[in-house]
DNA sequence: GAACGGGTACTCGGATAACTATTGTCCGAGTGACTGTGG
DNA sequence: CCACAGTCACTCGGACAATAGTTATCCGAGTACCCGTTC
């Protein structure tokens, strides 16, 4: 039972948002072994692939099995964003979930029937400060981001890509 | 260790917001404890009491032992943000703290020192959200959502006094 | 009648356990490539 | 030389533990009130 849907970001997020940069990087056909990815960071290997497998299921990275397979990105880096991401693998949609403890115990009574229909004022409040929250995750794109890292290190795509081109 | 500062808006958010707006209709000098407000909303006591703890060390209410203590707001409504609510509880202060990860293995390589001074540009796109929500909280105060309140129920203050004078 | 001292009930405050969610790991199913063989 | 079938190695995918964080609870320290006693 998930009573209160929680805004955190796990750490599964900061690691799937640079994959993907990466794989922005390399060629559009070009699949990428979950054990390489996580190496390139030093992550552990069999986790990343469990939220690479997430992003999969979101369609934000497509997978293929077998010898030269591995993932690449699902679709144009222009037409991914944070918001995407987060929400492939955090997978809660709501951070704040009103639990109605304005209903419960003698509370309930005072507001009535009625009150039971007029939306919870501090849930309310708590969603605008999320919409904003995800406004923005929702405005940045993976190709925002590649953009920003090459402006500010040239040669990153070339070695990104040369790096994963070694055997 | 805390790598990753999490978001995560605990239960025991929604509870202390719904106990401070009860509060400020309450005479100011007048203390409740902090069973008869778990008792208001069907909480469970001791752990209400522990996150009214919380709020009290942040200043947003003031604790008295002993009988007629309890506890009652620390400053103004006015004065009081959700945002302050939200970290006294949560006491997180930054939601994604960049782990660095760019650094690490392989890739710390390719950018290397100098990008170790450019900032993370994944961060900071996470920043940025995280940003827009802390202000949204901030802009939203006890007292706004008291009003708030009572324009949709204007008898519900009284309803709360009478209801906490009860012996 | 008023002041004082002791007792008592009440409240917070922090230390302690139970539970949930996240992190991390492992092995099996599936798939494409490679090799050797036959035409 | 070309086509083909079998085998193999490689990869994802989901099921299975370990760990950390949150929820919940309990009991002790402190405090103000109340009552009985004394001046």
């Amino acid at each position: 039972m998930r009573n209160v849907q929680d805004m955190k970001l796990r750490e599964g997020v900061e690691w799937a948002v640079h994959c993907c940069i990466n794989l922005s990087w390399l060629a559009p056909d070009r699949a990428v072994p979950a054990a390489r990815l996580a190496e390139f960071h030093n992550l552990p290997a069999a986790y990343l692939n469990k939220q690479l497998h997430a992003l999969g299921r979101a369609g934000v990275v497509s997978a293929r099995s077998g010898p030269r397979g591995g993932f690449r990105l699902g679709r144009e880096p222009e037409k991914i964003t944070l918001m995407d991401v987060a929400v492939a693998i955090d997978g809660s949609a709501q951070a704040f979930l009103c639990t109605g403890i304005r209903h419960q115990g003698p509370a309930g009574g005072i507001a009535g029937p009625a009150g039971r229909r007029t939306p919870c004022t501090v849930a309310q409040a708590f969603s605008h400060a999320e919409l904003a929250w995800r406004h923005q995750l929702a405005s940045r794109t993976i190709a925002d981001l590649a953009d920003a890292v090459r402006q500010a290190n040239p040669a990153a795509p070339d070695h990104v890509r040369s790096w994963f081109d070694r055997t």
